[in-house]
DNA sequence: TCTGTGG
DNA sequence: CTGCCCACAGA
């Protein structure tokens, strides 16, 4: 376990305890403790024993021992048990913007609310506003925060829901009798956020009743919510709602496509193929009222005349038109991807080392990556004084130096600040062989500031691209407001690249804009924003998002081999 | 660590 | 009512 993870965990603590109203020596203890390990040169996985720990300034028996638990086991009995402790309702109230430990603490302590739902009561009821600390503003922007919690509430992340329909598709297919199962719904067109699973399947040998018993058995199965002929809706143990729809064999191809959605793209697609005397309903394609055989999606979209549509851009845009006339690009792939820029490492907040994030980088077959630590200003994330930079640039020059098989370029993530500058003078930013600039803070700017602010930012001669354009963070955090496609033009102007931060929270630029971009002529970076080796592999999401943007592989920045964008980056 | 917001 | 100072949250 890395220092970082370990410091995690701490501070974590320090917030439980603080939310419990604990001592706050105790409290403290814990914050200090994460901090000085963050700082820490020497790794803690190290040490075998306490009695060295105990050197450490302010690391006494039992944050020694904790650490000791921590690198053998990887858990922390004490986390646990607190974690148990504190109500999850109350834990939840953090989500709230603007209300961190201490406000939520004396909510609880003052006013005894328990829950999300009754702080929503005691702001209706101008409780809020009399608290000491408290007043009309913030009783106000609690209930905006309530609001777009709700908003939220039964959506899951795409990467989430990946996961979960990774493993119930793997606990399904233990019961016996499946010929085809495969996920439809939002999931398979690759939505940013989901609500729901669906799963189609086709089985033989297995009566529906019995197999209800077969369904409560499974892992992820809390209950079943409501089962009517071929449609089961389940309830999983995190709260989220699975469907489970089943078909004869010979209806499955349809049952897919038409499952898979979205609705209005369906409906477009009726409207199309009633011309023709075609009808795709939930169970079949119909042809003047008789039942038409097809083995798979492909065929579906043969008997229409068109070409094959993939599940991601099936939004009810303009893809009907263009698989009617030759006009549904071929979509990049991840196999395309032959680079990965915005890299976070131990120089500023990522927590692993240049030559490990190059060696994984390596081993997933990559030809090049790009280091873009944060610029000073980022205080908060470790940023980069020239100095560091410099000791930085040395040892990415001695990887070059020998062949190690991929290659570093030396970039950077600096703000933008407030008016648009940067956050290092010209001749340094000259030195990069690329510069990401990315908005971290006054995210409250009317929009005609914000845009002025990035189309500043922008037209610096060293920048190369825009990173996460809008900032928003999905389920969390609307983006700040920014005149996009003033901004893309820009970008045109400039010759300055775009961001898909493939970071599953963020997915930014939004993949309604990609097409628009590409149209213009902006080429899109997908970029992991990676702050550890496994987050590397996070483009894959990004991968997704371009092609539900309808982007090829020659949009992509980062699709050229190594001497080509040796050029791009010279030029 | 620094900054903006709100009391 | 203004201005100042302080605490908190967030990046």
């Amino acid at each position: 376990m890395k220092n970082k993870e370990i410091a995690k965990i701490f501070e974590h603590i320090g917030k439980l305890l603080e939310l419990k109203g604990e001592n706050p020596f105790k409290v403290r203890a814990y914050y200090n403790a994460a901090r000085t390990i963050n700082n820490l040169s020497s790794n803690l996985g190290n040490y075998t024993s306490t009695d060295n720990l105990k050197n450490i300034k302010g690391i006494g028996n039992a944050l020694a021992e904790k650490i000791i638990e921590l690198i053998s086991t990887g858990t922390l009995e004490y986390l646990n048990r607190l974690e148990s402790e504190i109500s999850p309702e109350v834990i939840e109230m953090l989500q709230i913007p603007g209300l961190g430990v201490k406000k939520v603490r004396k909510l609880v302590d003052e006013l005894g609310v328990q829950s999300i739902g009754e702080l929503e009561y005691a702001c209706f009821e101008n409780r809020i506003k009399l608290l000491d600390g408290f007043g009309q503003k913030s009783q106000e922007k609690i209930l905006q925060g309530i609001d777009l919690i709700r908003s939220f509430h039964g959506h899951m992340l795409y990467s989430d829901a990946e996961i979960l329909s990774d493993q119930l598709l793997a606990e399904l297919k233990m019961i016996p009798g499946f010929i085809y199962l495969s996920t439809a719904g939002s999931l398979r067109r690759c939505c940013e956020t989901v609500e729901q699973l669906v799963f189609i399947a086709s089985i033989s040998h297995i009566e529906l009743d019995t197999l209800e018993n077969h369904l409560i058995l499974l892992d992820s199965v809390k209950r079943i919510i409501e089962h009517e002929n071929n449609k089961v809706t389940i309830g999983l143990y995190n709260d989220f709602i699975c469907i489970l729809k089943f078909f004869d064999e010979e209806y499955f191809p349809a049952a897919l496509y038409y499952n898979t959605g979205s609705v209005e793209h369906v409906a477009s697609m009726n409207v199309y193929a009633k011309k023709n005397g075609y009808e795709i309903k939930d169970d079949g394609l119909y042809h003047n009222g008789d039942i038409v055989t097809i083995h798979n999606e492909q065929e579906l979209f043969d008997q229409l005349n068109m070409a094959f549509i993939p599940p991601e851009i099936r939004e009810n845009t303009d893809e009907i038109e263009a698989a009617c006339s030759n006009g549904i690009p071929a979509l990049v792939e991840d196999t395309d991807i032959r680079g990965i820029f915005h890299i976070h490492t131990v120089w500023s907040d990522g927590s692993d080392s240049i030559a490990e994030l190059a060696k994984a980088s390596r081993k997933m077959g990559m030809e090049y990556i790009g280091i873009s630590d944060h610029s000073v200003s980022a205080g908060y994330a470790g940023g980069l004084s020239v100095e560091r930079l410099k000791a930085q640039w040395d040892e990415i020059d001695a990887w070059n130096e020998t062949d190690n098989g991929i290659y570093i370029f030396k970039g950077i993530e600096s703000d933008i600040l407030g008016g648009g500058a940067l956050d290092y003078d010209e001749r340094i930013l000259d030195k990069f062989d690329f510069v990401i600039v990315s908005v971290h803070s006054k995210f409250n700017m009317s929009k005609e500031e914000a845009t002025e602010r990035i189309i500043r930012a922008i037209s610096h001669p060293s920048v190369t691209m825009l990173g996460h354009p809008t900032g928003r963070l999905l389920l969390a955090r609307k983006g700040y407001p920014v005149d996009i496609e003033r901004v893309l033009e820009s970008c045109v102007e400039h010759g300055v690249a775009v961001e898909l931060n493939a970071n599953p929270r963020r997915l930014d630029l939004d993949w309604r804009y990609l097409r628009l971009a590409a149209s213009l002529g902006v080429k899109i970076s997908i970029n992991p924003d990676a702050h550890d080796i496994s987050s590397l592999s996070q483009y894959r999401y990004g991968v997704k998002i371009a092609r539900k943007g309808w982007l090829a592989k020659k949009d992509i920045l980062n699709t050229a081999p190594l001497e080509k964008i040796k050029i791009i980056l010279s030029g």
